[in-house]
RNA sequence: GCCGAAGUGGCGGAACUGGCAUACGCGCGCGACUCAAAAUCGCGUUCCUUCGGGAUUGUGGGUUCGAGUCCCACCUUCGGCACCA
C-alpha cells in the first residue's frame, strides 16, 4: 500500500510539501548511521556507561513480530539513554547452534552450517531495516570457531573445578530429536520435548552435568537485582527449596536407608518405608521369595512412560521387598516397599511413609493394608483413629504417641524431632532442592564439541587451552541416528592423550546450546579477542548488564543458567560481581489478528516485513510501542497501525509546512500554553521511556503533535516558541521514529545527527500555571468545576466552592457538615 | 491442588504516592471538500435518561469525606508447577 498524499489544508495557503515516503528515507539514513559508526561503543571512563542487552536472536531464518516487538521498543530506550548522555553499548549477535538448524537442514537436505549462515545473512539484512542502534562491530555468532573455542574453554574451567562431571543416570530423551534434554527442556504435564513437542522417555546414559545445584541457595537470592516478580517466582518454584531432615533407617540386610522428610515431627507415625523402584538398594533388600514380584514390578515401571507413572490421580501400586528396617525413634521394625510414586531423582529416592499424615502414603497404606498410625493432633482435633480415618490429616499439631516428645506443641514439634534424631545420630537437619544438575550432553551434530579426551590410562582429560577449539568437522553424516554423528565419523574422534601421548578418544557429544548463550553478553565485549573469552578492560567498564530485555519463556532456562554461569565463573575468578544482569524486563507476544499464536497452520501470520514495506519501519516501531502494554503483547490489529501511520504523516506535514513561516510575534497566552504542553511532553516521554511504558511515550508524542496543530490554529506559526516546540518534538520523537526524526531535523537545517543531540530538559517554570480547575464534589460526586488562582488558600477555595450556584442548589439550604480541600485538585463538601 | 499475572467504553488501552474514571488512538456517527468515492479536515462518541439527573472500572462486602487504586471473600481468563516426601 503506497503512502497516501495529504492535500493542502482547506485554507489552501499552506505551502505544498513533499509527501512522507518512508521507503525513500529509511534505508538512506540506516546506511549513513552505519557508515559513520554512530552506534559504535568504545570504553570511555570519563562517561557513565550503560550496557543495554536484548536477547540474541536464534538463526531461524526470518524476523517475525516477536523480534520487532522485543527489539524496537528496547532500541528506543537505548537511543533515549544515549541522548541522555550515557555511553551506551547495544550489541547484537546470533544464537546459531542447535537442534532447529539441524532439523531444518535435514528437511531441506542442506548442511546445517550452510543453512545457518545463509539465515544469518538474511537476518542481518532484515535486522538492519528496524533502524535499531546496534553496534554491529561487536557482533558475535555462537557457531563461529572463534566463539565456541571459548565456550569449550569455559567447559574446561568448570571441569577443572569440579563443576562439570559425568555420570550414569536416568535422563530425559527425546525419541524424535534423538538426544538427551535438560530437565528444564521437558515441558508440562505431558512431559514433551521443548522443541518438537514429542513426549520424552527415560534412558540410562552416561552424560555430562553442570553442578547448578551447588548454587541453588544463592540462586534464590534476588535482593540485588531488579527482575520481574513472575520470573523470580518461577525460578524460586523451580529451585523448590524444602526444609526438613535426613533420617537414617538401619536395615536387616545391612545397608542403611536414608530418607528426606519435611515432617520429622511425624517420625513416630512412619509405619513403612518406600523406595523408588530404581533405588540401588532394592536388589540387596529383596528377599529370595519376593524376588520374582519385585523384578516384575521394576520391569513394569521401566516400561511405563513418565507421564503414566507421574499421573497424580493414578491408583497407587507397589510391592513388598520382603526386607525390614528399623525406625530409629522407636526401634520398631517397619517393612520396606517399592512403589513408582517415589521418585529416584528427588531427595534420596526413598521415603518414610506416614500414612496418617500424608495423603499419598495414606492411599498406599489403604491399598495394601498397612498400618495407619496418627501421631499429630491438629488444633480442634481431639482424637484420630488410624483404622477409621477416611483421609490423611496433613496439618501441624501437637505430637502424640511419640515417646518422650509426646505433648510437644505444633510450633516446636519439627525442631524438637530434628534435635531428637540428631542427638541419637540418626539424622540431621537438611534442606532439599527440587532443582537438578544441568544435563548438557547432546547426541547431535550442530553444537560445540565437548572438549574432553578419554585416555585408557588417564581417564577424562580436558583438551589443553592451546588446542582449543576442538573443531566441528564439516564432513559428517549429520542426520541423527541416536548416536552422536561425531562418533560415526571415521577419524574425528581418534586423537592422543594430552598427558601421555598415547592413542585416546574424544567425547563425541556436543553441548546444550544454552551453554553458548550463557555467556554471549561477555563475548560482545570483545568478539574477536584471541587471548581470552573477553577483554578484562572492556569487562571492567561495561559489566554488569544494566538492562536486559527478552521473553519470559526463558525463566527457568537461559535466565537461570546464565545466573548460574556467572556465579560459577565468579568463584573461579573469571568474572566479578554476583549477578550478570541488574535489570530484566520481559515483553509479551504479538499474536495473530484472531488472538491466537501466529502460525502457518492457522493461517494467521502477518509478515512484519510487509508492514515495513507498506508503512515504513518507523510506523511499525511506533505501532508496536503504542498499541500494547509492552509486558503483555496482544493481537496484531490492521486498523490500529493506521493510527500511527496517520500521526506520522500529520507530523511530517506540520513540520515541513511551518518550516519557513515568516518570523512573527504570537499571542502570549497561546505561546505559554504551547510551552506548557511541550514541557509536559518532555516530562512524560522521559519518565515513560525510563520505565518501559512505551504506549504512553507515543501517546505523549501524539498529544504534543495535537498541541502544535492547535498552536498553529492559534496563529503561533513563525514564532520562536513554535519553532522551538517543533524542534523539541523531533528530539523527543527521535528514539521512537529515528528515520523520520533524522530526516526532518536535516530538512530544518539542524546539525547531523539528531541522535547525537542532548535530550531536552524539563523547565519546571514552563509547567507552572496561574489558574487551576478544582473539581467541586458534594458527598464525593462531582457537581461543578471552578477556576481558582494557583496558590489559592484553603479558605478561599472553600468559599469559592460554596459560592457555586450548582452547589447552592444541591445543598438547598442545608449546612455542610465538613468541607475537605485538596489543594490544586478538588473541594469535597460533605453533608 | 499449589504459585504467579490480568479483568476499565464497541476495540487497543490511560489514570504518578487513595483525589475530576475513560487520556491517546482505532472504530462508529454527523458535517466539510468531491460529479462521486477514497484520502484528508472539523465536530461528536462510557451507558441509561422523563434532560432534573442516575449508573459505571469482573462479582459481593469493608475501610475512608473520597476507592480502578487499600483490606476481606468470590468469579473468569491466561501462564507456570504438579505423587517433590
Amino acid at each position: 500500500m503506497p503512502a497516501r498524499q495529504a492535500p493542502p489544508a482547506k485554507e489552501a495557503v499552506r505551502k505544498q510539501v513533499d509527501r512522507y515516503v518512508p521507503a525513500e528515507i529509511e534505508a538512506r539514513w540506516q546506511a549513513r548511521w552505519e557508515a559513520d559508526g554512530l552506534y559504535t561503543a568504545r570504553v570511555d571512563p570519563s562517561r557513565p556507561k550503560f550496557y543495554f542487552l536484548t536477547m540474541l536472536p536464534y538463526t531461524s531464518g526470518n524476523l517475525h513480530w516477536g523480534h520487532w516487538f522485543a527489539m524496537t521498543p528496547s532500541d528506543s530506550r537505548a537511543r533515549y539513554l544515549r541522548m541522555r548522555g550515557y555511553n551506551v553499548v547495544y550489541p547484537i549477535g546470533f544464537d546459531a547452534f542447535g537442534l532447529p538448524a539441524e532439523n531444518a537442514a535435514i528437511q531441506r537436505n542442506i548442511h546445517p552450517k550452510t543453512w545457518t549462515y545463509a539465515n544469518i545473512d538474511s537476518m542481518r539484512r532484515q535486522l538492519r531495516t528496524m533502524g535499531a542502534s546496534w553496534d554491529w562491530s561487536r557482533e558475535a555468532i555462537s557457531a563461529d570457531p572463534e566463539y565456541y573455542r571459548w565456550t569449550q574453554w569455559f567447559f574446561v574451567q568448570l571441569f577443572r573445578h569440579g563443576l562439570a562431571y559425568k555420570k550414569m543416570a536416568p535422563v530425559d530423551w527425546c525419541p524424535k530429536d534423538n538426544t538427551t534434554l535438560a530437565r528444564e527442556q521437558v515441558i508440562g504435564e505431558e512431559r514433551v520435548c521443548e522443541r518438537c513437542k514429542t513426549p520424552v522417555i527415560k534412558k540410562d546414559l552416561e552424560q555430562w552435568f553442570f553442578r547448578i545445584t551447588a548454587y541453588a541457595e544463592e540462586l534464590l537470592d534476588f535482593t540485588h537485582i531488579d527482575w520481574p516478580e513472575p520470573i523470580r517466582h518461577l525460578q524460586t518454584n523451580w529451585i523448590g527449596r524444602s526444609e526438613g531432615a535426613r533420617v537414617t533407617f538401619q536395615t536387616e540386610a545391612g545397608d542403611p536407608i536414608e530418607v528426606f522428610t519435611t515432617r520429622p515431627d511425624t517420625l513416630w507415625g512412619a509405619t513403612f518405608l518406600v523406595l523408588a523402584p530404581e533405588h540401588p538398594l532394592v536388589a540387596k533388600l529383596t528377599t529370595p521369595d519376593r524376588q520374582p514380584a519385585v523384578a516384575a514390578y521394576v520391569q513394569q515401571t521401566l516400561r511405563q512412560s513418565d507421564i503414566q507413572r507421574e499421573a497424580a490421580d493414578k491408583q497407587k501400586t507397589g510391592v513388598f521387598t520382603g526386607g525390614f528396617a528399623v525406625n530409629p525413634v522407636n526401634g520398631e521394625r517397619v517393612p520396606v516397599w517399592i512403589a513408582d510414586y517415589v521418585l529416584l531423582t528427588y531427595g534420596t529416592g526413598a521415603i518414610m511413609a506416614v500414612p496418617a499424615h500424608d495423603q499419598r502414603d495414606f492411599e498406599f497404606a489403604r491399598a495394601f493394608g498397612l498400618e495407619v498410625r496418627p501421631v499429630i493432633l491438629p488444633p480442634g482435633v481431639d482424637a484420630l483413629d488410624g483404622r477409621t480415618m477416611a483421609q490423611a490429616e496433613p496439618g501441624y499439631g501437637t505430637m502424640v504417641g511419640s515417646g518422650e516428645l509426646t505433648g510437644t506443641p505444633a510450633d516446636r514439634a519439627v525442631d524438637a524431632a530434628i534435635q531428637y534424631v540428631e542427638a541419637r545420630g540418626a539424622g540431621r537437619r537438611a534442606v532439599n532442592y527440587r532443582l537438578r544438575d544441568w544435563l548438557i550432553s547432546r547426541q547431535r551434530y550442530w553444537g560445540a564439541p565437548i572438549p574432553i579426551i578419554y585416555c585408557p590410562e588417564h581417564g577424562q582429560v580436558p583438551v589443553p587451552d592451546d588446542q582449543l577449539p576442538v573443531l566441528l568437522p564439516d564432513d559428517v553424516e549429520w542426520r541423527p541416528t541416536g548416536e552422536s554423528p561425531l562418533k560415526l565419523h571415521p577419524t574425528w574422534k581418534h586423537t592422543t592423550c594430552p598427558v601421555c601421548g598415547q592413542p585416546a578418544e574424544r567425547d563425541t557429544d556436543t553441548m546444550d546450546t544454552f551453554m553458548c548463550s550463557s555467556w554471549y553478553h561477555l563475548r560482545y565485549l570483545s568478539p574477536h579477542d584471541q587471548q581470552a573469552p573477553f577483554d578484562p578492560r572492556e569487562y571492567d567498564y561495561w559489566m554488569p548488564v544494566d538492562t536486559y530485555t527478552g521473553g519470559a519463556e526463558h525463566a527457568t532456562l537461559h535466565l537461570m543458567y546464565t545466573r548460574f554461569f556467572h556465579k560459577a565463573m565468579r568463584d573461579l575468578g573469571v568474572t566479578r560481581g554476583d549477578e550478570p544482569m541488574l535489570q530484566l524486563r520481559n515483553q509479551g507476544q504479538i499474536l495473530g489478528p484472531d488472538g491466537q499464536r501466529m502460525s502457518k497452520s492457522r493461517g494467521n501470520v502477518i509478515d512484519p516485513g510487509e508492514q515495513v514495506l507498506a508503512h515504513g519501519a518507523d510506523a511499525v516501531r511506533a505501532y508496536l510501542m503504542f498499541g500494547y502494554r509492552w509486558q503483555e503483547g496482544g493481537p496484531y490489529s490492521v486498523e490500529n497501525i493506521q493510527g500511527v501511520v496517520r500521526w506520522l504523516h500529520r507530523l511530517w506535514a506540520l513540520v515541513l509546512e511551518s518550516a519557513d513561516a515568516p518570523a512573527r510575534e504570537g499571542d502570549p497566552a497561546a505561546a505559554r500554553r504551547l510551552r506548557r504542553s511541550l514541557h509536559e511532553a518532555i516530562r512524560q516521554v522521559s519518565a515513560d521511556l525510563e520505565t518501559f511504558e512505551f504506549n504512553t511515550v507515543v501517546s505523549g508524542l501524539m498529544e504534543l503533535s495535537n498541541a502544535l496543530a492547535q498552536a498553529r490554529e492559534d496563529g503561533l506559526e513563525g514564532t520562536t516558541e513554535f519553532r522551538q516546540a517543533v524542534e523539541t518534538s523531533l528530539l523527543l520523537a527521535a528514539p521512537v521514529v529515528p528515520h523520520l526524526a533524522e530526516e526532518l531535523w536535516h530538512r530544518l537545517g539542524k546539525p547531523y545527527s539528531i541522535h547525537q543531540q542532548p535530550w531536552p530538559a524539563v523547565d519546571p517554570s514552563a509547567l507552572a500555571v496561574e489558574e487551576v480547575t478544582l473539581a467541586v464534589q458534594i458527598d464525593g460526586k462531582v457537581r461543578d468545576r471552578i477556576q481558582v488562582p494557583v496558590g489559592v488558600s484553603e479558605e478561599e477555595a472553600r468559599r469559592a466552592a460554596l459560592a457555586s450556584a450548582v452547589v447552592q442548589r444541591h445543598l438547598a439550604g442545608r449546612a455542610p457538615r465538613q468541607v475537605i480541600v485538596v489543594p490544586g485538585r478538588l473541594v469535597n463538601i460533605v453533608t
